[in-house]
DNA sequence: AATTTTATCAACCGCCTAGTG
DNA sequence: TCACTAGGCGGTTGATAAAAT
């Protein structure tokens, strides 16, 4: 259901991502992050314009991305955000953990529209009272979510982790187990969260600038056709920890 | 079974904003 | 203040699957 890859005239790849793409882009920004979208392709390997690579990265590569049906308090939500804020669907997304402001634009527009259209010709205040249906529950629901939020302050995406965009629906519960399917996080899983998160404050302090340093280009592209690195400073432990961290992660 | 219509959603495009020199 | 650039956002497109005829 997307365009047929092609070449554009400067000979940038368009359309699908091959599974290969998506590996050299999914490889290249966990190990080295996301410094410039727009020179990121050139070092990972990959025939695509900067916009692109990020675009795919945000919408489905990066880790916690949620897809698949979204649960009645996800319609609920959206239906009363979109009430309140209109069409910010970065707005949406925001309080929606693992939802992309492009998922729920076009879920909105293929499905909620209509029924929020339907709900209005039946009761004109049905709108209200669905609205409220949700808010009522789940404010206690919300409640634990913003709370379980605090752990990861800039939300999952702060996290490099490695995900399979093959099996979306599997590995975003696994990789934040507050998603809407299993909105409600038990302390359990919270102290697990919260281990975890400890964790992964001390990799990103042992990482220093890891993720802020320099680039400096170094134009000599590897032969194998796989992605070359910027030259940041970091040593080996650093990737060595990741591992590490991803593996006392609650979900493993 | 063949054809047409509709629904879905990944990806593209263009505009806006913030940051920088 | 202006020009330029990168990142981000929202609207739109287009291919394909599913449903209807």
């Amino acid at each position: 259901m997307v365009r047929a890859p092609f070449f554009d005239k400067n000979g940038l790849k368009k359309g699908a991502w091959s599974p290969e793409e998506d590996e050299k882009l999914r490889a290249y920004v966990l190990r080295y992050g996301h410094w410039n979208w727009r020179e990121l392709p050139k070092f990972a390997g990959l025939s695509r314009c900067g916009k692109s690579c990020r675009l795919r990265w945000m919408n489905y590569l990066r880790p916690g991305v949620k897809h698949g049906s979204f649960s009645e308090q996800e319609d609920d939500m959206i239906i009363k955000l979109h009430q309140e804020v209109g069409n910010k669907w970065s707005l949406i997304a925001a309080k929606l953990t693992g939802r992309t402001d492009n998922e729920i634009k076009n879920y909105w527009h293929s499905h909620l529209k209509k029924r929020v259209k339907r709900k209005q010709m039946q009761n004109p205040s049905g709108l209200k009272e669905l609205a409220s249906e949700s808010s009522q529950s789940d404010v206690r629901e919300n409640a634990e979510l913003l709370e379980a939020q605090n752990f990861f302050p800039n939300g999952p995406s702060h996290l490099i982790l490695e995900s399979s965009p093959l099996s979306p629906e599997t590995h975003s519960s696994k990789f934040f187990p507050m998603t809407s399917d299993s909105a409600l996080v038990t302390p359990c899983d919270k102290s697990r969260i919260a281990e975890s998160f400890t964790s992964f404050q001390t990799f990103e302090e042992s990482l220093g600038d890891f993720w802020t340093e320099p680039f400096v280009a170094d134009n000599s592209y590897n032969q194998d056709g796989g992605f070359m690195p910027p030259c940041v400073s970091h040593d080996d432990d650093s990737i060595e920890l990741l591992y590490q961290v991803m593996q006392e992660l609650p979900w493993n």
